[in-house]
DNA sequence: GCATAATGTTGTGGAACATAACAATCAAGG
DNA sequence: CCTTGATTGTTATGTTCCACAACATTATGC
């Protein structure tokens, strides 16, 4: 009943909401009629319970790399689409090209990343990683490999990809 | 591709990070060998996306009460045990008692909750809902409601709760 | 009774995110 | 061509959330 982030290192996030377990329409058995919900019944608060879990995890996973997680799914997306652009990385993943700037900045004083102009807009800069890029993103999605492992302990291989599945299709645009 | 929050108001978090889809054991089809795991294929991307997706419609939700998601998550709790302490509370939700203080202060000022003497421990504060919270949690929560069902439409009743199932399992203890 | 722990509180700092404004470039239309 | 508007990257700034440290008051254990 206690939340998993209570001592994750830096991950702890707020909480969850309540959030009803049932649609209306099929009253079940947890609470039949005017009951109350309660949070254990809520899609949204396991959600976030398992996200903080998960999160935490990582966090402390990436700790020896020093790199955190913006930064490494970064290097992921542009591992799988090299000369991406800024806006689109930012797009792709849900950062603001303002706050995307200093990020860029941060992986460019590692040498991971190369910041090249676009071929056919002189506006925009083409990102591709470094040698050394690829290498460290070798490294540590091996770390999150085993994290995953880790925290998916409890999970059959099929039943992760259920999950997988069931998760896909809330996020689903 | 995209991900969910690119305008659900508040929402937007960084990104998830990369995280192997498969444990080692068991190369699937997806990255046989040496292939490098893509983010689609991982767990905890999938989680922070649809994560993502519902605590944004749970803000611009509970946004024309004027609440948020943590002040609903207390008063949710406080309902299921009245006369908890503030460090209870704290634990139950992963906040810690320093932050939660602010909070606290909140509900009271809208008259949501009640703050009196523990009755054995007079260094402890147990928390109760005032008739005005009980009111506006059973409104806000028929608010919750529909947000999950809106969020979850994709989602069979069977599949929710087999989705409750393995959050639960990722985010034991 | 005294040392130690627990509870609530205050203050402070950092990380992440949003917003506004700007220069340079591109694209479209007159 | 050239002017208007949109796009890209950038800088600056404010807000919010969370962690950490320190403190006073009260409980607990020896």
């Amino acid at each position: 009943m206690a939340n998993a982030n209570t001592n994750v290192a830096n991950a702890a996030q707020p909480a969850n909401v309540a959030n009803a377990a049932e649609p209306a329409k099929t009253a079940n058995a947890a609470h039949p009629q005017g009951s109350t919900p309660s949070l254990q019944d809520l899609v949204g608060y396991a959600l976030r319970r398992a996200h903080n879990r998960m999160m935490g995890d990582l966090a402390v996973t990436l700790e020896p790399t020093g790199l955190r997680r913006v930064l490494v799914a970064m290097l992921a997306v542009i591992r799988a689409k090299p000369g991406i652009i800024q806006m689109g990385l930012g797009t792709e993943l849900g950062i603001q090209r303002a706050n995307l700037v200093p990020l860029i900045n941060e992986l460019t004083a590692l040498d991971l990343i190369d910041r090249r102009l676009a071929p056919h807009d002189r506006r925009a800069l083409a990102l591709f990683l470094t040698a050394k890029g690829e290498a460290e993103l070798d490294r540590t999605l091996a770390l999150v490999l085993a994290h995953e492992e880790r925290t998916l302990a409890r999970l059959t291989a099929s039943e992760r990809k259920q999950l997988l599945g069931l998760l896909d299709k809330i996020a689903a645009d």
